[in-house]
This record gives structure tokens, C-alpha cells and sequence, in this order.
DNA sequence: TCAAACCATATTGCGCACAATCTAATGATG
DNA sequence: CATCATTAGATTGTGCGCAATATGGTTTGA
């Protein structure tokens, strides 16, 4: 008996719940975050955006002066591949302006236009009512967004 | 003063604090969950998989026997626009089978091939690799299952 | 000053997610 | 048993996400 339990030591054995776990974390994310994603849904495709556009318009909104798509894309972590195409879409309803930096011609610089700065106000009556309807408890909520920006941080750091 | 104060009471002002936490709240999971599924890329990439694929091969691993894409999709959460292409590639990669249920022409049942079968052992090492490259600790995890698990479910409910 | 290194963005290609719609099989109801 | 609603899955179309690569602008340094 003591010989079997010793001999799992540093074996499959116990790294079993530590290996289910991780998948388990790695899924829970996944699935709350599309859930989440989701629940935004219906409530921002009445303003005609995305959950990703509504993203990029908060980036927008705080920073009130025109971003380069490389200082949207550091706030967001996301790449070109993503925003160019998405930022094009913004253009197309209206929302915002892309025009190259003369000063320096590698960059475009995104502005909002006067819809897209309108578009805020309505934006903001969003997540509240969210936060309502589900019933989230406001300590539980801040506390998951301390560990899970730590997650992210802890992860982005090794990589 | 007071009156002041008084006149914020339900007004906007100290609704901003909530309206900022939905918003981060569904951002820091936007992010954890991509940054999560960009940390296992490398290592499912070694097993020719991706990570919504490795997930389902995970559902059938566990479950030892034949599903149906529904069952498949109501654990991922995934409907069958998602799961018919990427089934579809599952069985190029020769590691699953489709075949019509003869008891039920309307489903397909997905089972494991034997290199499928086989393929559980390479990918067990994947989730314990990973959760002590990025030293994560056990007891908050746990909590952050749980507490993403309970989201999940409180959203879902509600809709 | 001119080539090489570097940088910001764009493009391409693939694989999800998901809404909307379609097809075919099944089950329920009169 | 004929019809009609229901169910399972497939299809289509749009929009991310991201790796890989391309393009052009900027900086650096022999």
C-alpha cells in the first residue's frame, strides 16, 4: 500500500486533478467569455455595432483625441489582422475616420466622427442594464476582474 | 451639499462605478479567455489541433462511446454551424468518424477512431505543462472555475 | 548617402462563432 | 393514416482572431 502510494510520486497520479483543472480553467473562460459576448449581443446590435466594434469605440471614447490602429490594437491586444478590417466597417457606418499620420506616413490615425461621438450616450446606458438583468454581485465582479486580469498578465509575461 | 448628493440618488453618478465594472468585467474575460486559448496554440499545434477541436476531442475522450453532434455542442455550448465543419475536419485528420444514426436518420453520431483513441495520451500532458509554465495558483483557480462556472449559468438562465 | 534594419499597417488564408434559413426525419394529433 | 409541429443537422453569410507574409516608411550606421 505505502509502496503503490510512493511509487505515484511524481507520477500521473496526483498531477491528475492539477491536469483537469487546467482544462477546466482554460473552458470556463472560454465559455463565460462567449456568454458574456453574447449578452451584449442584442443590446449593442441596436446600435449596430459588434461586442469587438463596441470594444473599439470605448477605446475611442475615452481617449478623445484620434489613436493610431497600433495604440487601439495595444489596449485591446488585438493585431491589424483584426482591427484594419474592423476599423474599415467603423468607416463604413460613419463612426470614424481613418487617415494617414503626416508626420509619419507608416500610421493611420482613427477619429471618431460627430455620430460616432454621439453613439456614447446610448452606449452607456448598456452595460449597466446588463449588470442588472443577470444579477451580478458587484464584490464578486470585481474580484474575478483582479485574478483575471492577473491571469492574463501572468500569461501574456511568459510568452 | 446634501441636496447635491441627494439629487444623485438614482441619477447617474453613482451608477458610473457599475456601468465601468460590466464593461471591465466582460473585457478582462474577453482577454483572459483569448489569452488562455493563445497560450495552449502552441502546444495543440505539436497534436495537429486547435483548441475548439481540442475541446471536443476532450467531450469524446471523456465520454468513451458514440455521441451525436447535439450532444457534443450542448457541453461546449456550440451549435452545429459551428461543430459540422469543424467535425468535418476532425475526420480528415482521421481522428473521429460521421455516421447517420440508423435508429434515428436525423442525427450523426461522431465516435473516436483508434488513432483518436490514441491521441489522449499526447494531449494529457498539455494542461499540466502549461499550468506551471505560467504558475498558477491551484486555490485561485478553483475559485475562478467556480465563480466563472456560477456566470455562466446566471447569464444562460436569464436568456 | 545609401543600404540594412526596423517599424506600422495591410493583405491573405484558415478556422471558429453565430444568426438565419433549409432539408429531412420523427412524433403527435385529429 | 394524413397532416402538422417538432427536432437534428447542414448550409450560408458575416465578422472576428491570428499566423504568415507583403508593402512601404523611417531610422541607423558604415
Amino acid at each position: 500500500m505505502m509502496q503503490e502510494m510512493s511509487a505515484t510520486v511524481g507520477g500521473v497520479a496526483e498531477r491528475l486533478p492539477q491536469l483537469e483543472l487546467g482544462n477546466q480553467l482554460c473552458f470556463a473562460l472560454y465559455a463565460a467569455s462567449r456568454a458574456a459576448t453574447r449578452a451584449y449581443g442584442p443590446e449593442l446590435a441596436e446600435l449596430g455595432l459588434t461586442y469587438p466594434q463596441y470594444l473599439t469605440m470605448l477605446v475611442l471614447w475615452e481617449a478623445d483625441a484620434p489613436l493610431a490602429v497600433g495604440d487601439i490594437g495595444a489596449r485591446l491586444h488585438l493585431d491589424s489582422g483584426t482591427l484594419t478590417p474592423l476599423l474599415k466597417r467603423l468607416e463604413d457606418l460613419g463612426l470614424a475616420t481613418r487617415t494617414r499620420d503626416r508626420a509619419d506616413e507608416r500610421r493611420v490615425l482613427i477619429a471618431l466622427t460627430e455620430p460616432g461621438r454621439e453613439l456614447r450616450a446610448r452606449a452607456a446606458e448598456v452595460p449597466l442594464r446588463l449588470f442588472q438583468r443577470y444579477g451580478i454581485d458587484i464584490d464578486t465582479a470585481q474580484k474575478l476582474i483582479r485574478d483575471l486580469t492577473a491571469l492574463t498578465e501572468s500569461i501574456q509575461a511568459s510568452t
